[in-house]
DNA sequence: CTTGTAAATGTTATATTATTACATAGTGTT
DNA sequence: AACACTATGTAATAATATAACATTTACAAG
């Protein structure tokens, strides 16, 4: 059973903004979408970002310093995350592959070092932007 | 056969740098570093890491927002990279596994995209940080 | 050797991303 | 009520990265 989590104000006001995006938001693109609602300082988007991640309900995109929804009815772990990412359009989207996410997991080698997380970003053209 | 680069003045002070380093080092830390040999603004040190992640003799820690020596004699692609991190003494070293770069470099799914670099990020706790 | 061109450099200013520090308010439990 | 914990508000500042523009260097083609 998925622990429950409920947002607070904040929480659910940039939660409901970067899930309805199209793609990842950014951290000051966010703010300047909340101020009519309230939120005024950078402080307040971050933390609200930091827990959102944290709970698994959205994921940064390192490369792109972006939040994302999670799509995948919200990783349980979000210790194990994997995107795509077109590098014409910036389209990001979460990978959700089975075998993948196996093989990751249980990936260990000789240097002695216990995984618990890991983070993946493939780049490349998607379908769109390859056929033009 | 592997191209040569012949690094610029900058770019050489740069790498060395850098390679010398235990661990990554962020832009900034780089700067300080190299203000003694006449490298005085941001952006001539960020125009130098660029080309050094672009020809593979560094790399980029996305999620540590650092740079790190190649340990790979040079990826001839840099377009295949994976890491591990300490999260407790944020040691880093970059993970040679011919099986999991096979298996990523060759990892494809029914979106339509192709993919054509990677990086791959594991945390964890290194085998010093474990035993304390 | 000179002309063209690409790469690299120098410099200033500015944009973008993220955190520190401190005060206050809400929420749920005992 | 007392406590602990989470969340919020606000101001200031730190850390990371790029834009714009002028100049110089490396090197190949003619
Ligand atoms: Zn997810
Ligand atoms: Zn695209
Ligand atoms: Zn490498
Ligand atoms: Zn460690």
């Amino acid at each position: 059973m998925e622990k429950q989590h409920n947002l607070s104000k904040n929480q659910k006001i940039i939660f409901d903004l970067i899930d309805k995006s199209r793609g990842p938001m950014k951290a000051y693109s966010i703010l300047f979408n909340v101020q009519k609602k309230g939120i005024k300082a950078p402080l307040q988007v971050y933390r609200a970002l930091d827990k959102l991640v944290e709970i698994g309900k959205i994921h940064k995109i390192e490369s792109r310093n972006a939040f994302i929804a999670c799509q995948n009815s919200s990783c349980q772990i979000s210790k194990a995350t994997a995107f795509s990412i077109c590098e014409s359009c910036e389209n990001v989207s979460e990978i959700s592959n089975s075998k993948l996410s196996k093989y990751l997991s249980n990936f260990s080698d000789n240097s002695g070092m216990k995984y618990n997380k890991y983070n993946l970003e493939f780049f490349g053209l998607c379908k769109k932007c390859k056929s033009k």
